[in-house]
DNA sequence: TGTCCACTGGAAGGGAGGGCTT
DNA sequence: AAGCCCTCCCTTCCAGTGGACA
């Protein structure tokens, strides 16, 4: 765990998780937020905030870093408490409300059990805690457009009107979301109440990327380690990724990985291009390992069809397919409703591509195409499909 | 111009599995 | 132990649809 790589002096720096004491080309929305949640250290409820931007363009950091210097501002959280949820990793909202409980409730024998009680128990054993101390409690929903989407609006009504029931205490919502036009689609009451203010995170372009690698890499790595154009390098493929500066970080702390494990001594152009290539790749077969075994096979009813000169297929193709390997698997087979259904997902996900095409008479039907070749060679090695070594040769003797 | 195909996509609801409450 | 509740995964049902073809 400890292994030193002689090239880092401190890692957890090239880390998104880390939050550095700087946040450049962010002073702007930073004194924007500071003036409208400043009041909570005299107990004045600030007004809502909706925060917009793509990924990478510091959003979650800026958030973070404000609630520590709200901390330190406020001797023991007197005043008012930060509460910070991250709505993609906790995505119901059973669980957003069981999170948010458990971090106010201190007495751990009053703490909410993580299943078992009703929503509306949970609803008011936390407004009971909320309003126990005079307080204000500010509430960051991050990634708040993924609980909307699978769980709608209820979880925002509650906390948006939660107010008009406390006596006491006050909550602001923080909402932090990628998507600009979510709000759309919310109850216009919850829509008004939830952007109260609206502030944008543009997306950091190539000069201001350097800016922050250069920061940030003076403070991880040894002088001299890093050759001259690496960190433009980084800058200028991050850019043209929509200014992410979490991915520009991930390809210098990768980059700085594989250079180490090669013992080379300066980190190059090209540990940057591998980076870029390993971190592709990763990616992709993060996403197929962990994917139940009824996508898998679904996945792998393409890859079949694919092999079998049949590259651009439709959602009847792959359930045939489909249906017929799990026949050999001895799995049980899903409907077709739902196959359909998880071939959207494996598109949502990016390993397939899929759209909604129609041959007139010959009806309405997704044409679909495997998204890589890498996609294939993960999937065919998965041991799920062992017992389909020799499909070929099955499916010209026994399919159709 | 209307028909008709092969689905899509939305909605409702079931049931299993987790766990609390009485 | 029986009765709840929430979540996940799934089925069933059905209205809707883009566009080739008669």
């Amino acid at each position: 765990m400890d292994k030193r790589n002689p090239l880092v002096k401190n890692k957890r720096i090239l880390q998104s998780s880390y939050i550095p004491e700087q946040l450049p080309h962010r002073e702007e929305q930073i004194k924007e937020i500071v003036e409208i949640v400043a009041p909570s250290l005299t107990k004045d409820k600030p007004s809502n905030i909706l925060i917009i931007g793509k990924t990478g363009t510091g959003k979650t950091a800026v958030v973070k870093y404000i609630g520590k210097e709200l901390k330190k501002a406020d001797d023991n959280e007197e005043n008012c408490s930060f509460i910070y949820i991250n709505c993609e990793v906790v995505d119901t909202p059973y669980g957003i409300l069981y999170n948010i409980g458990n971090q106010i409730i201190k007495d751990e024998t009053k703490s909410i059990p993580f299943t078992g009680w009703s929503l509306d128990r949970v609803f008011s054993e936390l407004t009971k805690y909320v309003d126990k101390e005079n307080k204000i409690y500010i509430i960051v929903l991050d990634e708040i457009d993924r609980s909307f989407q699978k769980n709608g609006d209820d979880i925002f009504y509650f906390l948006t009107t939660i107010n008009e029931v406390l006596e006491q205490s006050k909550v602001s919502i923080i909402g932090i979301s990628n998507n600009p036009k979510f709000t759309d689609f919310l109850d216009p009451k919850i829509k008004s109440r939830l952007g109260e203010e609206k502030i944008i995170f543009p997306p950091y372009n190539t000069v201001q990327l350097e800016d922050i690698l250069k920061d940030r890499s003076e403070e991880a790595f040894e002088k001299g380690v890093l050759s001259p154009g690496v960190i433009s390098y980084c800058a200028a493929l991050s850019a043209q990724d929509m200014g992410d500066a979490r991915r520009a970080l991930d390809l210098l702390r990768i980059a700085s990985d594989i250079a180490e494990r090669n013992n080379d001594s300066i980190i190059t152009e090209a540990h940057v291009k591998y980076a870029k290539n390993k971190i592709e790749l990763d990616a992709v077969s993060e996403v197929v390992r962990t994917l139940t075994s009824q996508s898998k096979t679904v996945l792998m009813s393409i890859v079949i069809n694919t092999e079998n000169d049949n590259p651009t297929m439709n959602t009847g193709d792959v359930f045939a397919t489909y249906k017929h390997i799990s026949e050999i698997l001895e799995t049980s087979t899903l409907t077709q409703r739902r196959v359909a259904g998880l071939i959207s997902e494996l598109d949502m996900m990016g390993i397939i591509h899929a759209r909604v095409k129609s041959f007139g008479r010959a009806g309405r039907t997704r044409e679909i195409e495997l998204g890589s070749k890498e996609v294939m060679d993960l999937i065919k090695s998965d041991v799920l499909f062992k017992k389909l070594k020799n499909y070929k040769n099955v499916k010209q003797t026994t399919l159709i």
